[in-house]
DNA sequence: ACAGGCATGTAAATAGTTACATGATTCG
DNA sequence: CGAATCATGTAACTATTTACATGCCTGT
């Protein structure tokens, strides 16, 4: 079976409890968007797949007169997730317009360039904050027992805090020619 | 004028001096492709494109009896470039499937959530070791006094360390529960 | 009453990869 | 001679985003 990596974060996310296309997407948004994002032209129609192939199983659920259906997981979907987690992970794609710019940024006067690297330690410094914020709710996480969340998460603060770092460095030896040797 | 970030890889490509479709692919395929790809089925058409907008032009410029065309910036394409510079980068995208397989490893015992993390230190540890083999290449451009390739080079080396340390240190972590809480 | 969140979906457009086709030249 | 590299391009496919459409429920 062939399924696309936006599938088994579907599978994933419902891997624990059911949820809702919905709640799915909110999921994503809170927690895998930083390195795997999915949109609702994506999960809806996938959503439909996995059900018609029999990895996952919808079943009503609604809240109050609001209609609703939630996915849960099937024997079949848990196994067809254990065996994409088993194989070594193979996508590796990034986009960062930041070093995009500054690998261009010779074409720019340094006071300038300089600029580009003050937008993208601002950038990082945000994100870093804001995955700070939500370090309390993937304690939680830990608590049940889930270690992993709390463990990608840190990552992702530990890295973004990396970056803006290097970004302040690389500023400081940019304006000061002198300091241009590596410091390593 | 809404030009593609592809088409900015192009016009900053040719910056310096003007080069082939196949020329701009290879380079790209030596530098910019760890954070920002491009394929024959974009450069090609975009070419095409960018020369009827009037940023680039081509002339033949063939090799022996092999024909080859090379495209040149013109001055409008410069200026499209340098206001492209001068915009703080917006595009920030990441698709790390090690991550996402991490993010759900607790499904599987952590014995084999390890290996998820030991293939990424793998991959991570070669791709140091590649860029770290590139480095005297961006040294020369630095002689030629463009020190950003250079810049985003050692920028390349110290994240993909980064990621390599942190993926031995999670395992470790992961294999030896005491040591759980966090270091920092 | 209205804003904001819950909830499900689709259509159109854009972006991007992969594979293929073609043919010349160079190096061992 | 054969393999690798130079060189240009397109077609088909897949993926992905964005915008739109619809309507209910909750709190102020």
């Amino acid at each position: 079976m062939e399924l696309s990596p936006t599938a088994y974060v579907i599978l994933g996310m419902i891997s624990r409890e059911p949820r809702s296309g919905y709640e799915i997407k909110a999921l994503v948004d809170n927690t895998t968007r930083f390195f795997w994002a999915a949109s609702y032209g994506q999960i809806y129609p996938q959503l439909k797949r996995l059900s018609e192939a029999g990895l996952v199983a919808g079943s009503d659920a609604p809240r109050g007169e609001r209609k609703r259906t939630v996915y849960a997981i099937t024997a079949e979907g848990r196994r067809e997730l254990e065996d994409w987690l088993r194989q070594p992970p193979q996508t590796v794609e990034m986009r960062e317009e930041g070093l995009l710019k500054l690998f261009f940024a010779g074409v720019l006067p340094p006071e300038e360039a300089a600029e580009t690297l003050r937008s993208m330690h601002a950038y990082r410094r945000d994100i870093a904050a804001r995955l700070r914020s939500m370090e309390p709710d993937a304690e939680e996480k830990l608590a049940q027992d889930d270690p992993f969340p709390l463990i990608v998460l840190q990552g992702g603060i530990e890295f973004n805090e990396w970056f803006a770092d290097w970004c302040e460095r690389m500023e400081a030896r940019l304006l000061d020619p002198a300091r241009r040797e590596r410091s390593s």
